[in-house]
DNA sequence: AACCTAGACAACCGCGAGCCC
DNA sequence: CGGGCTCGCGGTTGTCTAGGT
């Protein structure tokens, strides 16, 4: 077929953006708004190609991107998005409304994937005991995810036995994050959960190596993955579930707050959602394990 | 001080889907 | 229906910078 790639017009400048150019992009999106990215390089005078502009706009310069350091809150949420939707970053950067797909995919690699990595490595190290739960944390979090995610039930079945085997809740506490500036500041609307009826994790728990400086601290492993960042992803997706379904969910006569303050496990939840989800039911309940 | 290396993030590339004519 | 165009997504590469030697 033969098209041209991107960007292969002589004159067309690569590589990073100077500050003047963000200037004349936003400026001329704040007139004429996003999309019609052909036309932005024409009107503008910007050397640039219409899909240059365009990921510059979405990925940088939009109103409402939050950049910095992710919070723990947000770290769990992308790690249990991933491991469910799989690669899929512009489905999970739906759940993080401040955050792009790019911004996440970037965070992914360049981060939660090392500290997945150094967690499973060190259980593989630490425990040469063959608990059965042991397995199944450590399956769950070295599959590979888009084939992990590809089997709903699967997935049922090992986050189920997973939280029926955990968990301890910790203290997470958010990370430092710059806002952009000028631009949509949200802060976290956290709700505390009592887990005291929830078993302790520590078993699972890697052990600490004092010396061993690329070993993921236990605590913060463990606030990643705690009860206080699971549900509260469970609500924002449960959030955004609603949304999507407007006046039907509220025919279900759940709330999406008394859900929250109800200590529902959150992969349950999860996992009805996702399943409610795949097979169009209208109905969403929330099993009571606890 | 110079060089090297790794980490972090921005930007690019290739491909596919959807739309329009 | 088919071709061209545009946009969006995911993977990859490039660039910058901080820390180490």
């Amino acid at each position: 077929m033969g098209r041209p790639p991107c960007c292969e017009k002589v004159g067309i400048k690569k590589g990073p953006w100077t500050p003047e150019e963000d200037i004349i992009l936003v400026s001329y999106i704040q007139e004429h708004g996003p999309g019609n990215w052909r036309a932005v390089p024409t009107n503008t005078g910007l050397l640039r190609c219409s899909k240059s502009c365009r990921l510059r706009w979405i990925n940088y310069l939009r109103p409402g991107i939050k950049r910095g350091n992710f919070t723990t809150h947000e770290e769990g949420m992308i790690i249990h998005l991933q491991a469910l939707l799989g690669n899929k970053w512009a489905a999970i950067a739906s759940y993080l409304p401040q955050r792009t797909d790019n911004n996440i995919k970037n965070y992914w690699n360049t981060h939660l994937k090392k500290k997945i990595n150094k967690f499973q490595a060190n259980l593989d190290t630490k425990m040469t005991s063959d608990s059965t739960t042991y397995q199944l944390v450590s399956k769950n979090y070295t599959e590979n995810s888009s084939a992990y995610a590809s089997s709903a039930e699967n997935i049922s079945r090992l986050l189920e036995e997973w939280m029926g085997s955990s968990a301890k809740t910790s203290t997470a506490p958010d990370g430092n994050h710059k806002e952009f500036p000028s631009i949509m500041s949200t802060k976290n609307n956290r709700t505390e959960c009592s887990s005291s009826t929830r078993p302790s994790l520590d078993y699972y728990r890697p052990q600490i190596d004092q010396e061993d400086k690329n070993v993921i601290p236990a605590d913060e492993f463990e606030s990643i993955l705690s009860f206080n960042n699971l549900n509260d992803m469970a609500f924002e997706i449960s959030s955004c579930y609603s949304s999507k379904r407007g006046s039907e969910s509220s025919g279900t006569g759940i709330d999406q707050n008394d859900l929250k303050a109800e200590n529902n496990p959150p992969l349950s939840f999860l996992e009805t959602w996702l399943l409610d989800e795949t097979s169009g039911q209208e109905v969403m309940e929330l099993p009571q394990i606890f």
